[in-house]
DNA sequence: TCCGCTATTGCAATTATTTGCAATAATATA
DNA sequence: TATATTATTGCAAATAATTGCAATAGCGGA
């Protein structure tokens, strides 16, 4: 009984209706890589049914979004890239100057997340989240002309 | 001197070339709304001057988001928005179910930014971040159906 | 099992964003 | 100020993502 079940279950028991491209688009995104992009899970499903649109996906994808099962970022071509929450929470660093991306332990979110809801009872999804930055190795490459922008 | 030129002259001195399409670009994102899409931008400008594409809008946009001056984050209609940090830095919520967005003291951030340089040596920049979840009136009004989801 | 209701799909059209390329214009240099 | 260099622009085409609508098919009830 894989992860993918439990959000099936739990779409039916919503009232949504479980048709066979959403069974298929979620366990191709639940089983699959990490960070999928719509086309990317289109291309996978299309090679069990020839019954799928790209547009179904998309729809499929956002209702994931939409419900907390699944989240959504884009990724540094600027394409929107999901991945569902059980393949573990994400905290990506992207660095500006060389584009690298660094995943880091969420858990260093917890935090945060506590602290916003004591502050104003909004529960955050404890989920993907993507800052950038400037990694270690840039900042030291490029000290001194950091220096210098900073002066302007 | 308001901190577009600050914007304008940090692009001139790492060899940028500045153009009138640059600079009213710049100047409109950073005097207009908190919240600008490409679009917006666009007709802003053109009301200056006829010299404008929205392809060098999209352009001019990246070039802010990648020196780090400006922020990009997706609406909930899915549009891409911009913001500059002069604006004062952003800590989104956005509820899940009612869809309602708030806005929370970004200061939040500072451990958590902290943090992850200490232990990656990342410096992540201090700058809008959403967060999706579920707000407080949300969460006290289905509490019991999200109870039952829970269960599944 | 069949029927009716209506959510969901596929398709095509629309909108949003990106990109290649030739023309233009910003800057450095003389 | 005139010239050379090359980054930037505008345009049009490509790609990514969304949406309206008629056809289809889940699912609950007879
Ligand atoms: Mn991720
Ligand atoms: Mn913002
Ligand atoms: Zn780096
Ligand atoms: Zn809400």
């Amino acid at each position: 009984m894989t992860h993918c079940h439990t959000y099936i279950q739990a779409l039916r028991n919503q009232g949504y209706r479980i048709t066979p491209q959403r069974e298929m688009i979620i366990e191709t995104l639940a089983h699959g890589d990490v960070h999928m992009s719509a086309e990317e899970i289109y291309q996978q499903v299309l090679q069990r049914s020839k019954a799928v649109n790209l547009a179904t996906v998309y729809r499929t994808l956002d209702l994931l979004v939409d419900k907390g099962y699944a989240t959504r970022f884009m990724d540094s071509d600027g394409k929107l890239m999901y991945a569902t929450e059980k393949h573990g929470t994400h905290l990506h660093l992207t660095c500006r100057i060389c584009g690298n991306n660094y995943q880091t332990d969420a858990n260093l979110l917890n935090p945060l997340i506590r602290q916003i809801e004591e502050m104003t009872g909004f529960k955050a999804d404890f989920e993907h989240i993507a800052l950038s930055g400037i990694c270690k190795n840039c900042l030291d490459q490029n000290i001194n002309t950091l220096k210098k922008e900073k002066e302007v």
